[in-house]
Formats: structure tokens, sequence, C-alpha cells
DNA sequence: ACATTACATGATACCGGTAACATGTTATCC
DNA sequence: GGATAACATGTTACCGGTATCATGTAATGT
């Protein structure tokens, strides 16, 4: 920069000052200036402004995947809607795991990043304090905590399953099961199966069976294998209801391999909306959490926040059922 | 860290020297400074660190889309293999545009990365220029160009595509169409429209048909759109070979929608072993290019390269052709 | 016993920008 | 016409670590 300066004859804060876009340098200078940059090859350092100005354009997001479509969206929403704010996006995956989401988080910290993004509303101790310690603005999305940290962008998974059993219900299917991950690892899953199990017996259904798919993340192959190995024993059932539209095509997949009939011989409902959902035949029955607009919505919040305004603490995103033709 | 440094009664630069496992540090003092530390709530600093070392710890890598399993897997498979280095990956998404590609090149150059990784081999002129000012490591992955910017791990898209064209021919199909993104936007797909025409002339079968299912990035539902409108006029084919597996799995769907047998009455084939294409009945026929690895791949070579090693400027993975129920 | 080496630590300058304040010049106002 | 404001630019110090060189002490070798 020093080096600009001198080739355009001003000091290196008008330099920095044509640089910052800051409209107080005369337009011929920053012409000027802007030309002579190029002609050096020189190129801005973010490194030093972040260091000196102890801001780091950096916002920390933890997701649990980013194998997954839906956080993918939520992710690709997010980054658009940043677009233009200057900021940029630190991405790590946890692996379904809050100790490696605090694994995570303690490195991304290193960064001084201006705001982190959580998914979900579980954490460990440590991350809490990590968090506390520092006046930073968190956002946990795809959940509501009762307590957010920060603020929250999300939904109730409880609810939004309910939404399915009730539709079930509504349908006549009575001995649902429901198809998930092991417990404990995916917090969002969990809740599902719990407000699935909620109302089933609120509707006065018998209680459903669990199908565990193993260990978190569950995805097509998992939902296949886990109902081709129940065998004739899938035909208790008369609805699976899958913890995600993946889950959800493969225990469609695997019904069709064994000869059952969806939905006539038993329904199958997913979670999320995923893109194999409105596309597969028949398509699946389903919850649209809107992934998408969860980042826009967390992008709004920043901004926001960013611009000190107040707002509200949690954000609902409206859920809507959709139903295919596997139910 | 002056305050950590007082506290235990040492100079900041032994407390640098603790954070830094220097191994120089009396295993002592650094207990006292680790435990001192945690008590001030310290948070080691990295955007310093950065910035007078002029190493950022950063990689930056840029894919044309986080929105697709492929791409992501690779993302994930070098995520994963560069744990442990230190090294925090800085992503961007370039929506198949090499503009795009370039823009957000100049945005990520600014702070820094100590390596580039970009998805495939064309690239605006500036963004060549932009790269060889700087003195840095550069891979272009999947693809396999004939002069890489440095270094280069990939596969030829046109051979892979080669031996689907080769499969279908050998079962008989002679009249096939190419499904995939309008010309210009997606490059792999081009070429692998390239190699799938190059095999079809050599193999003597009649020119394929294209069929354009819009600006990448295509997908399922383009596929299937695309599928659905051609309606009975699909007839004439006895194959689609198509760019993708999401794009193989909207065809076959459509098909299945309008009545049509898949592989009955026509052959569909995908690309790039997603997951949906081995849950799916029938199992689509495609070609395993082994995405992750890739990014493994990437990440061994980046590792190399750090370490001063000499390495080979193109390395090739291994691509296989999956028969599946589809053709 | 003295030279040499290994180990542990300290002092100083500096990485490349920008905040904050200062300065000089030109428009604007009553 | 003098005061005031708006504009354009410069000066200085500093952000929080670490490279580099210097220093002091204990261990080792002959």
């Amino acid at each position: 920069m020093r080096d600009v300066a001198e080739a355009v004859g001003v000091s290196p804060m008008t330099v920095s000052r044509a640089f910052k876009d800051d409209n107080s340098v005369n337009a011929e200078t920053r012409e000027r200036i802007r030309r002579e940059a190029d002609r050096l090859g020189y190129v801005y350092d973010t490194t030093a402004t972040a260091f000196r100005t102890q801001k780091s354009g950096f916002i920390a997001v933890t997701l649990p995947s980013i194998n997954n479509a839906n956080f993918a969206d939520t992710y690709r929403g997010l980054s658009v809607a940043m677009e233009g704010s200057g900021m940029q996006l630190l991405l790590g995956a946890t692996n379904y795991r809050v100790e490696k989401e605090e694994e995570l988080l303690r490195q991304l910290l290193t960064r001084n990043p201006e705001a982190v993004v959580l998914t979900g509303g579980h954490h460990t101790e440590a991350t809490r304090e990590l968090i506390a310690a520092r006046d930073l603005p968190v956002i946990e999305m795809w959940d509501l905590p009762n307590e957010p940290l920060g603020h929250a962008v999300g939904f109730s998974n409880a609810d939004a399953m309910a939404m399915i059993v009730e539709h079930l219900a509504s349908t006549g299917r009575r001995k649902l099961a429901f198809v998930g991950a092991s417990e404990g690892a995916d917090s969002r899953g969990a809740e599902r199966r719990l407000g699935a199990e909620a109302a089933a017996q609120r509707l006065g259904l018998p209680e459903m069976a669990v199908i565990d798919a193993g260990p978190a993340p569950v995805s097509m192959r998992h939902g296949a294998a886990r109902i081709e190995a129940l065998g004739e024993g899938v035909r208790q059932f008369d609805a699976l209801v899958c913890v995600s539209d993946p889950v959800a095509f493969g225990a469609i997949s695997a019904c069709q391999r064994m000869g059952l009939q969806v939905p006539h011989d038993i329904a199958v409902t997913g979670f999320g909306q995923f893109e194999v959902a409105q596309v597969c035949e028949p398509r699946i029955t389903t919850v649209d959490v809107g992934a998408r607009r969860i980042g826009e919505e967390v992008a709004a919040l920043l901004d926001s926040v960013f611009s000190g305004e107040k707002v509200r603490d949690r954000i609902e995103v409206p859920t809507r059922l959709v139903i295919g033709g596997t139910s």
C-alpha cells in the first residue's frame, strides 16, 4: 500500500480510504490510486485490516453436515443473502456431535468471528461458556430452544412431525413405526420422534414402534438397509414415519424391491422437502421446513443485529405439510 | 497474552512459545501458563499470528455448488483429511460460472490463503493472472487439464462418459440422447457430452441427440421436467445418457410416470455415483468417480506441497463403470 | 577444569493496514 | 466580508502476536 501511495504521490492513508470506498476521497484521486494499484499488482490485505480494526469480517457457521441437502440449502440461503455485506462465512461440520461442535467452535473463535451461527439448540456446557465469555451475536437455527443463547431462527421439530402423524391418522393409519437414527446423536431427529410419539398418543393410536436405522447421520442407504433387514416384518405396520426424506426414499425403494405397494400396503412419510421427495414416483408426503429460507432469515437477522436494531429473540419459520403419493 | 505473561511472571514471548507448543518451553512453566490463560479466559488470536507471520492458515476452495452431493463429498474428504493440519478451509461457490469464480477468488485472495483449490480447468484470463502473480500452490480438481495452473487431481470426464456409451452400445442400444445442461456453463458437463459423442461416433452409432435440460446446475427436477415435456417423443430413443445421477433419476421418474419401463423400453444412465443411484429401484448405471477420494487426494497433495516434497503435476483418480438395473 | 552444547527465556522490532485527530483549502451563509 | 461548514488529505500511534538475535544457566565432553 505504501508503494501505491508513493507511486501516486499521496499518503498511505488516502490509499486506504480509496479502497474502503470512503467517499471522502476525491474521485479523480481514487481513480488514479485504483489504476496504480492494478498496475503494481497490489492486493488489499484483509488480514491486516482484520487485525487493526479487531473486526475479522467472519461469521462462524456450524452445520451437522454439509452432505445433507437441507443444511446445504440453508447454507446457500445464508451465503447468498450475505453476499455484498462484506462478510465471509467460516464453515465447520460437527458431524452431529456436540463435542465436535465445541472443538470446532474453539478453533473458529480464534479467528475472531463477528457472529456465530449454530445449528440446533443443544450444546456442551463449555460451548455455552465459550460464547457467554464473549460479547458475540449468536444465532441458533433449525430449532426453537426455550432459552436461546442469543437469537434463534427455526421451528418446532416436534410440532412439524406431529402434522405428519395427524395426517396419517386422518387417513386411517394406526400401526405406525418411526424410522430414524439411534437416540442421542441427532437431537432434531430425536425431537421429531418425540413429537410423533406425543401426537400418536394424543390421537389415541397404539404406541409407535421405533426402527433404529443406526447412528446419525442416517440417509437413503440406511433407510433402505434397515427396511430390507426387517423383511416381511415390515407388514405389521401400516405406516413408516421416517425422520427425513432420504430415509423415507430408502425405505420406499426397499419396499418396492420387496414387492410392497406404497401407499396401498404401507404408507411412508419423510421430512424436510428434499428434492428427491418432489421428483420420485410416487412423490413423498413430507414437511417443507423452508431450509433455504432459514438461511435467509438468519442473514436478515444478522443484518439487523449488526446495524444495532432491536430484534426478537425467536423467529419462527413456517412449516407446511406436503401431501404426496406415499400416504 | 501480556496479561497472562504478567500473571505468570514471564515474558509474552514465553507465553507465545507455550501456545505454539514450542517444546523449548519448560513443561512446568507451560502448564502454569495454560492454567493462568484458562483462568483469565484468554483466547489465542489467530488473526494476529496470521498478520505477523504472513501465513493465514487458510486454504481457499471454490466449488461450483455446495448443493451437489458429489462436490459436498469432495469437500468433506478434503475437510476431514485436513483436520489436524491446522489449516482452515475457506469455501466459496461459483455457481458454475468462471466470472463468479474470478470475483470469489479476488475476495478470497485478500485473506492471504496459503493455497488455492479450484474445481475444473476452465478459468478467466484474470483468474489465471491473479494466481500467477502470487507464488501460491494451486490445485485444480475434478478435471485433468493439459496444462494445469499448478497441480491437478481428477480424471477425464470425456473418457469416463465414453465408458457409459461403450456399455450401452455393447448391450445393443443405438439411438442415444444426451441429457444435460445448456452448453457453456458447466464445463465438466460439456466434456462429458463431447466424450459421449466421440465414443458414439467411434462405435459407429448414429449421431447422438442432445436434450437441453436448461442452464446449469441441472438436477433431478430438470431431468424430470425435460423428459415429461418431451412426452411420447422420448420413445424415439433407446437410451438416455444423462450428465449426472440426479438428472438420470429425474428422467427415470418421469419415464415411470409416463408408463415407460426402464430399462425395457429405454435405458437411462447417470454419472457420479450419487447415493440416490445406489438406492433407487432399479439402481442406476453410472460412473463412480470417487468424489470423496478426490478431496482426500487433494489433501494429501497439499500436505506434500507444504512439506516441500516434489509431486507430480497431474494425479489421476480412477473411475469405475457401475452397471445398475437401468441399462 | 575449561570449552562446548543444549536448554530456557528475554528484548526489540515489525507485519500492513486504520482510528483518531490535525491541517489546509474551498464553498456557503447571513 | 468574516464566520462556519464541507471537503480532501496528512500524521501518529497502535492492533497482538512472533522472527530474530541475545543472554544466562545447566549439562556434557575430553
